[in-house]
DNA sequence: CATAAGAAAGTAATCTATTACTATCTATCC
DNA sequence: GGATAGATAGTAATAGATTACTTTCTTATG
């Protein structure tokens, strides 16, 4: 059959592996995803991911930086374009509905670091993510109460574990339905519900 | 050292085996859990447990079993004893909190059911599980719109949905703070946001 | 003593990682 | 500008560890 593919270069490798990962972990459990199944996908053989990486971790690291740099970046750009403290949120989360709606895997991928035993680095990884995001989302929370779009007497840390829950909770439901396309369309009706909660309009 | 463990009846080791997975699954990855590590944590060598399960699959059934029993049972008599639908969402709410902080393994068995590809008997007792859920809930926010406590323009499926984000959410807080006690602490603060999100007083 | 429960050891499959070898690309030299 | 050397990227095979599950032997208990 194939006989050897086309070498590419390094860092092009390391990308299509991340993104290899990315893709199984929609399909099938993170945990379960094996180094042969990644390569597989890649239409390479088992040990020559192993020419770019020097362990499975090492791996799980490259998919955990691509997406806490992609999706920092979708969010932080969505926060800027936006008039208002309110707006912004409202951008950062349909923005994040896009992101997991185009990656399914990585909503499971972060879950599943979160639950590791030990500190491995890629479980560090996702727990500076998740920080960094909630960071953000409390900035923006009181910027909204400064503005008095949000009212005073609002837990802004309840209201950042309620946002990243409102996604989870579509995620859930996606994974219940069997399809990725109901977090996309069920968005909107859940997010005016957290709105609501943290006290816009009366 | 121990030997041979004092025989006990097929059910109790049963009941004994499903204790063992739950209180693993609040420890690490339930998809990494062993027979091995099953074993070890009842003071029995691993081949005994297939004395009283013809597979791990068989042991994974009993506790989505044991799970959607006792969930279900306690959320339902936490709703019975309540004076409105919406004094009974808060009931469930803070029985199912308790619940999850007593077994924090639970919630993450069943997202990780959610994961697995195809059609184990496992995984479909998990779905089934969540929707019955589901469905309690929507009875409970219909009643709610009914009586006039929730207003009417409620989307049920959305207000459900984020219902079981909610939890989602502090249970994964409590993940990235590696601290169980969190998910009862942060609780009443998240549900005061839901509950103001889905229309309550005004 | 008979039976059911557990121990101990074994098996086949699977997974990560390594090794020895080979193909492909790139840059240099005459 | 071809031939060629060196580096890079691939394959195939396999080692070593771990997994779910079996088989056989042993012990406790009614």
């Amino acid at each position: 059959m194939s006989g050897h593919p086309k070498h590419l270069p390094a860092d092009e490798r390391r990308a299509a592996t991340v993104e290899a990962v990315v893709g199984l972990a929609g399909e099938q459990n993170p945990s379960d995803i094996t180094t042969t199944a990644i390569a597989q996908r890649m239409g390479l053989t088992q040990g020559a991911l192993f020419r770019h990486f020097p362990s499975k971790d090492a791996i799980l690291e490259a998919v955990m930086s691509w997406v806490a740099e992609r999706l920092l970046a979708r969010v932080d750009e969505a926060a800027e374009g936006a008039t208002s403290p309110i707006a912004a949120l409202e951008a950062v989360f349909m923005t994040h509905i896009d992101f997991v709606s185009d990656h399914p895997g990585v909503p499971r991928m972060l879950f599943g670091e979160l639950q590791r035993p030990g500190e491995t680095l890629p479980k560090r990884m996702a727990q500076t993510l998740i920080r960094h995001y909630g960071e953000r989302l409390r900035c923006l929370l009181e910027a909204g109460k400064a503005q008095g779009e949000l009212r005073a007497g609002l837990d802004l840390d309840a209201a950042a574990t309620l946002f990243i829950g409102t996604i989870q909770g579509l995620v859930m439901q996606s994974m219940l339905a069997g399809d990725v396309a109901r977090i996309r369309s069920d968005a909107p009706g859940v997010f005016a519900i957290y709105l609501r909660g943290i006290g816009t309009v009366q």
